[in-house]
DNA sequence: AAAGATACATAAGAATATTATGTATTGATA
DNA sequence: TATCAATACATAATATTCTTATGTATCTTT
């Protein structure tokens, strides 16, 4: 089962910037297939999604980039700025206590064992 | 704190067909003074935001519509109707999963006490 | 040799929110 | 009693952000 595209909205900048505090530097396909990987298949990120909100993190300030060649294929890695830390750490928050919000409103904690 | 708005995308029509389930009825306006109240104002549904959704849900067949008058004003209540029944439950299932999904994948366990 | 995986990117379109605006009634207050 | 806030609906222009489709190209496996 893969979850209805609209629930990922408005959470993928922020699962973005979760990656890349716990990973040093990313490229994006590397992100998609670690998303993909963690979540049991069950969120798979579109390269059509992912894509913009790399370069809209990286014209923000958030992100820096470095170019490598893997023989003569391009990777673009990218690696938190100083800003894009504190901005990490501010949107999980507001994520995290979005949830808890969310699981109250929605009375979800007698069904979902691990909440 | 209110949630930046973001978040809430994707999530608006579970709320309300959430907070449905529960009254047999509402109204536009009550639905968005409901959510205030029981998010301690922390999720403020616009109008332009729930109007559309409610108009959303009635062309679909999941609610029904009972306009009445208080006074002169117009009050519209919204209804659940079976198969909104039904939609309902698969809705609030796939979020709590998907917030399952995010509390491993975002490692938002240590950090959230009511989670 | 071909297919699938890796790796980037962009564009057209759809969905869904924000912000602004509009109409109108009712209740509270100065 | 005039005015403001709250109640109650609605829509339109705009913005955001996703999907889907398309494009290019390399590398690996069969």
């Amino acid at each position: 089962m893969i979850y209805s595209s609209e629930l990922i909205k408005g959470t993928l900048k922020t699962i973005v910037l979760k990656l890349l505090s716990d990973n040093t530097r990313m490229y994006g396909y590397e992100i998609t297939q670690k998303v993909k990987e963690l979540t049991f298949n069950k969120i798979q990120i579109t390269e059509g999604a992912l894509y913009p909100t790399l370069h809209a993190l990286e014209s923000d300030g958030l992100v820096t980039t470095e170019t490598e060649y893997i023989g003569k294929r391009v990777r673009k890695y990218y690696r938190l700025s100083e800003s894009g830390k504190g901005k990490t750490v501010e949107k999980v928050n507001e994520l995290a206590d979005f949830m808890e919000t969310m699981v109250f409103l929605l009375d979800l904690k007698p069904r979902v064992a691990a909440l």
